[in-house]
DNA sequence: TGGCAGCGTTTAAGATACTTGTCAATATCG
DNA sequence: CGATATTGACAAGTATCTTAAACGCTGCCA
């Protein structure tokens, strides 16, 4: 978990010098020479004045650091998407919920989503912290976020954070197909 | 920013004293205690020891140091979406990426993307620090990253890092819609 | 060629984080 | 009530990070 390396990076992806960022962060160079080389662990105030100055939070810093790669695959076939369990989302096969690759190798989770006539998730989700954003794609869905309560048709959207209590319920005849993303995933 | 009052809360809701999460951490109570009352601010190394022994992510841990929210606005109608100008993706109107919400504000852009016929965003796409995924609504896309060229239909999918350069093409007769997320926003 | 400017690295002195040991305060039990 | 245990806070020493000032290196231009 090298985080002087991680450091590097970032500051080379913005074209910055040690001494360029030191300036603006109001450390020395030599202190962002050693932290990159890994002999010196940095103090959380000094990270934040240095990604302060990048401009970078500390959960996005630490986001990518926490991340491993290896085999590439960047396309999926309609039919390749992971359907997520009944026992995942105790609802039974009220709901389908299908999966667009492997979540938990990546900080992004995009699902698309049927939800038959009547379906609901039920009052009180309150869950993961992440963000949560859709587009309906078909049909009409009636979408609950803490106190606010909207209907949605194809063509709208929403944008939450995770953590407030949400439901979703399809008030039509006909299945609603949502396509959904959030970040990071929940498992 | 406190952070040793934020390692309180987490420590107190997982019931563990100063000196058992010290003992786990392999630290010393007195160090936790001086943290917790903001009077030193930890270094990464010892920051990671602490969550390790709780256990959390350093993500996970400053996710919710850096947050504020203020006026919550959750839904979004298909006429709300702003359209990203010409100017941010240089390729005038040939094709529509509209954006729900301000990404600004959050960690998850989602956009309902429209390429007509023959659209092609050009070889030579190499970008920000992001992943990206989206399915195909609707239309026929041609996506190529890095090495690989892949046809999408409806209902396929793609998933990768946004850095790879990338490229998509519309190689139908009809316009193609994609709902795509990345994260984090770019701007 | 010499000189300058910029880069990243290194080293000794200074500042800060961390340990060790101790303290008062609050339980809990006989 | 007194004894014991546990908790969080504090003071003095040690370890570590940070600074300041150098070093060697590269590229540029006269």
């Amino acid at each position: 978990m090298e985080i002087g390396t991680r450091l590097r990076s970032v500051r080379e992806a913005r074209g910055l010098s040690q001494r360029e960022l030191a300036a603006r962060a109001g450390l020395t160079n030599g202190t962002i020479s050693l932290i990159e080389q890994n002999k010196s662990s940095p103090s959380v105030a000094s990270l934040k004045s240095l990604l302060d100055a990048i401009p970078m939070s500390l959960s996005e810093f630490f986001a990518e650091v926490e991340e491993a790669d290896a085999a590439p695959k960047y396309f999926y076939a309609a039919g390749e998407f992971t359907e997520l369990g009944p026992s995942d989302h105790g609802l039974d096969d009220l709901l389908s919920l299908r999966q667009l690759g492997n979540a938990a190798r990546h900080s992004l989770q995009m699902l698309h989503e049927t939800y038959p006539p009547g379906a609901d998730t039920g009052p009180d989700m309150l869950s993961h912290e992440a963000e949560e954003a859709g587009i309906v794609i078909s049909g009409i869905i009636e979408i609950t976020v803490r106190d606010q309560r909207r209907v949605l048709n194809a063509g709208d959207g929403y944008l939450f954070d995770s953590r407030l209590p949400h439901r979703f319920r399809n008030i039509g005849d006909a299945p609603c197909v949502i396509v959904s993303a959030c970040t990071p995933p929940t498992f």
